[in-house]
DNA sequence: GATCAAGTTGAATTTCATTTTCAAGATGCC
DNA sequence: GGCATCTTGAAAATGAAATTCAACTTGATC
């Protein structure tokens, strides 16, 4: 299931990795929480990933660092991490929670293949706009929006032609 | 918890409802299966509300014309009713599934209020021209999207201001 | 660098909406 | 009316998310 991102950096810098590592732990520090090796180690292994994970995938890839981290505390460290605005939530209607990195990204939606589960980032500032004016319109003081489209890629599309005509 | 709707006809007129069940009987009969009682109750219930009903809360005023409808009942009737396009599910993300009418209505999309859940409609026709323009950039046949923006309503803004000052 | 209150961990459990099962009861084609 | 097929709804199963709790770290303080 490829779910392709659209980068503004081809690759996380040791850099930015340090930087995030620093924003979790200020915002551990800001609410009274102690910095762990797990939650270092969970946050490194999301960071290297360029997917949308949820926790089952991220606690999978985290066990290959270190096999006695539980899936508990990933999902515990992933809400951190939301938190703190190094992650976010993205629901692509499947019933499963994902995460993606929130940290030096553009803002960007998803358009999600029915058929395979793939997904592609693609930008569209007008939603955005469109935010803020319906905002207005009906004295919302609006936070966030979620906006997808779901359809089917090319590739399923090839694949259900030649499946067909079997 | 209100759950505003714009709608194009005040009412729903006793023609609408009784086109709207020969749309489901006619989808009943496709599909090889029964008319009963039950699923007629359960989609004139349905109709006359306004808002945007989890299964569990159409149960509810279900029972109130007939209290021998179970939950199973509505549950199925309502994946019906969205399969001959007379109903269709929006998620506003807090875990709970709504349906909404689908019959004769204007596309449109929610503003969720993340205090105290109430939603507004509101109507964006530029949303569906992405749709299709995004949809043709990366060559996947769209199907549907979902749009939905959340914040914080004029009333919850309000009530949050008097009890900070108590 | 020892102490210890407070936070963390993870296996197991609980929760909760959703979905399925199954035996008794309708439905509708002949 | 007969009978295969579908429906019904209570109960059970499912599965992702959230919580519990006892053993284990962490880090502020001395």
């Amino acid at each position: 299931m490829l779910q392709n991102r659209i980068d503004d950096q081809p690759t996380l810098s040791r850099q930015m990795i340090r930087e995030a590592q620093e924003i979790l732990h200020r915002h551990l520090k800001d609410v009274g929480l102690k910095q762990t090796g797990q939650r270092d180690t969970i946050l490194r292994t999301f960071l290297e990933t360029r997917d949308h994970l949820s926790t089952d995938e991220l606690h999978r890839l985290v066990q290959k660092k270190d096999a006695r981290i539980g899936y508990t505390t990933v999902y515990r460290t992933l809400k951190l991490l939301a938190e703190c605005g190094l992650a976010s939530e993205v629901a692509f209607h499947d019933g499963i929670a994902r995460y993606e990195h929130q940290y030096n990204r553009r803002s960007h939606h998803h358009m999600v293949c029915t058929e395979c589960g793939s997904s592609v980032e693609f930008f569209s500032p007008e939603v955005s706009e469109l935010e803020q004016e319906i905002g207005r319109k009906y004295h919302y003081l609006t936070t966030r929006h979620t906006f997808q489209i779901y359809g089917v890629c090319e590739d399923c599309r090839k694949k259900d032609h030649s499946s067909r005509s079997a």
